[in-house]
DNA sequence: GATGAATGAGTTTTCATTCAT
DNA sequence: AATGAATGAAAACTCATTCAT
């Protein structure tokens, strides 16, 4: 569904062609990141959306900015993932996870989270759209142990971490192809999601400390 | 073990003094690739080895050549970890397959695969090293499906995508953190490939089709 | 007399201060090929230009454009001493090839054409302009044949020969001194086109020979 | 005759093997010199001649000295043009200086005069074989002269400058057509020498005025 | 609001030169 | 004597950012 359009909240009204020129920046650097990190020439950036260098300036008064609201914005869609998996998990939790990772597959070619070389969302916003996600998916999960039908020992982090991993770029394959790679790896993990007798995991970092260090099963550096 | 020295092969030897600065230099990028891209600076990855920008050039005459050389090491580990698997498939042909992802787990820290912004291994070591993994991990999987240890429609390319996967780096996670999830990402994954009334699998691109793009299950722009 | 303004055609309209950029770098860079080579260092002609080395970028994407653009303002000069020689060849055919000569050798301290190292002018325009000139002095030539005021055997390509020799920089003599040895040259010159019982001349290439090579009779490598 | 080795003159006699490599390294860098300037990077002239870098230094010990020795193997060349002229002068004086400046077009391909952007040949040994030519050419004339087989106001200068320009790289056209050109130039030239009512001439600068700047008629900077 | 242009500060790349083998 | 290797310094080139139109 995703009726929201990404990122403009709490902003006074742009012009139309204001408008459409800050979106078409963002979608430009969707790709761009993802093609080539968040390093990414702005200027090519800016070519690619069709405007001037400074006019992405003017909507965005540095990269960081820029960042932020892409990052915020694949947020705002993991957030939106996890409350429709909230509202069909009453019918089939387990469907319900499958449906979430499925849905972040879905829009994987615009999708991006937090990357390498790439800063990382502080911002308010951001720490709220992440505070709001991980209660929804425990919500699901817990349904789901209750109902019996997951593996007790799975954590929202495993949930966010499987969606951050299937949603990296595959650079050099082909969309349809990362595509159905991504889904099969979806479709097996989800599997072993299910409670046959499955063999205990090992512990997870706890919540706290992974959002001590900010973002979605990230590492490095 | 490992024993292998990487990337050394088919090269008139280097004096001592400089292949010690080569695996130097190896060694910085492999980090710094995966902490800032393949973009990163070649002059910082010149100064954390340890020698003159010029130096490194004298090694590799372009960025491509160092990227290169990594990614080739990154693909002679995968082979090595397949050749180990297919050792202790015997055994327990299951056991091998999750010992082949762990195995990649644990050298994830210094474990490059291609990788976002990356150009990426076309050079006939690249091909060859690739076109050995495939059968290795076929053969492993050959074997455990006769012995009815894993669901039947998994493919070898499943497990070079999860591999890819899980090696990602994950920026600003402790590397601790990041292992252990991957590590638990890992054992549900594998859980999943048991032949407990699988779900069957949606069809996976052909090993030719994902070759012709060349690389271990990657995709982008 | 020379009211065009040399490379502006063609182009986007440049803003007034652009323009000026640009006829500065031009300048600039025509000193700087006479006195280092075309390989003289781009910074310092920016500095002689009184612009950032940057600007000089946006202007000439690499130094290969500039060069062309030089060489190419170089050929305007020589097409535009051709047309004068043509107006007043009817009163003095021979005096009009001298007048061409000596024409170029008054500008020898601004014309750069085809230097030693330097890449050399390839496209549409360069070869426009060269097409351009060798009808204008065979006219020239035509002419003082058919009056008896020339040696029959003479060619464009020997004028077009004379001019570039003579407009070669002289490294280390001051401008005065290299215009007078270059003046002289050109009298001597022209007084062994008169047709005092000559010795016939060796063969020439062929104007298609040499064009195959496409440059005012230059050589090297 | 030019059975002088060139350029091996008061030095220790040198090993076979570094003789050898020495004449080579003098062979790259006269072509190199024509085709990219004496700015020519010096490991490519190691690389043409064969021979590692650092035994070009091991002859020359910087650029400066490579240059002077080409240089100076440029003037012995013209030297020896100049003497076998006086040779034949008593024959036909105007055929002896036509001869010269044709000898020097035959060398033309391995001729190197002080050329843009290079240094100047400064030592002792330029300064006496430059001082050498002047007379021997005088010589010549004057004989010319008193023969009434030569126009009364050229001087060896006006034959020096015209055997610089002839002997010029004409970059991109190859050596034959270059050559056949300025042969042809030469006996324009040489023919505008003859007493035939000639037109007079323009002044020369001094000896003395170019010997103050120190070369063969060149210019520049 | 949008853009062409300019610039300072990198980063990449090359090259002269020296050193150790 | 010759060479592989290393390096500092320069030059080529790119890019983020600001300014004037």
């Amino acid at each position: 569904m995703a009726s929201r359009t990404p990122g403009d909240s709490g902003r006074p009204r742009l012009r139309a062609d204001a408008a459409r020129n800050r979106a078409q920046i963002l979608a430009a650097a969707r790709t761009a990141f993802r093609e080539l990190g968040t390093a990414a020439p702005l200027d090519e950036i800016a070519r690619r959306a069709g405007v001037n260098i400074a006019t992405l300036y003017r909507r965005f008064p540095d990269r960081e900015a820029l960042v932020q609201q892409v990052v915020l914005d694949g947020f705002a869609t993991v957030a939106d993932a996890a409350r429709r998996a909230l509202d069909t998990a009453p019918q089939d939790p387990l469907a319900a996870v499958e449906g979430f990772l499925l849905h972040l597959v879905g829009e994987r070619d615009t999708l991006v989270l937090p990357l390498i070389g790439g800063p990382v969302a502080t911002g308010p916003e951001a720490v709220e759209l992440q505070g709001r996600i991980a209660p929804l998916l425990e919500e699901v999960l817990a349904l789901a142990r209750s109902r019996g039908a997951i593996r007790p020992d799975v954590t929202h982090m495993d949930l966010i971490t499987t969606g951050a991993l299937v949603c990296r770029p595959m650079p050099y394959l082909p969309a349809e192809q990362a595509k159905a790679l991504a889904t099969r790896h979806v479709r097996i993990f989800v599997d072993g999601l299910r409670p046959n007798d499955p063999r205990p995991l090992p512990p997870s970092p706890t919540h706290r400390e992974v959002a001590a260090h900010l973002h979605l099963g990230s590492e490095g550096d």
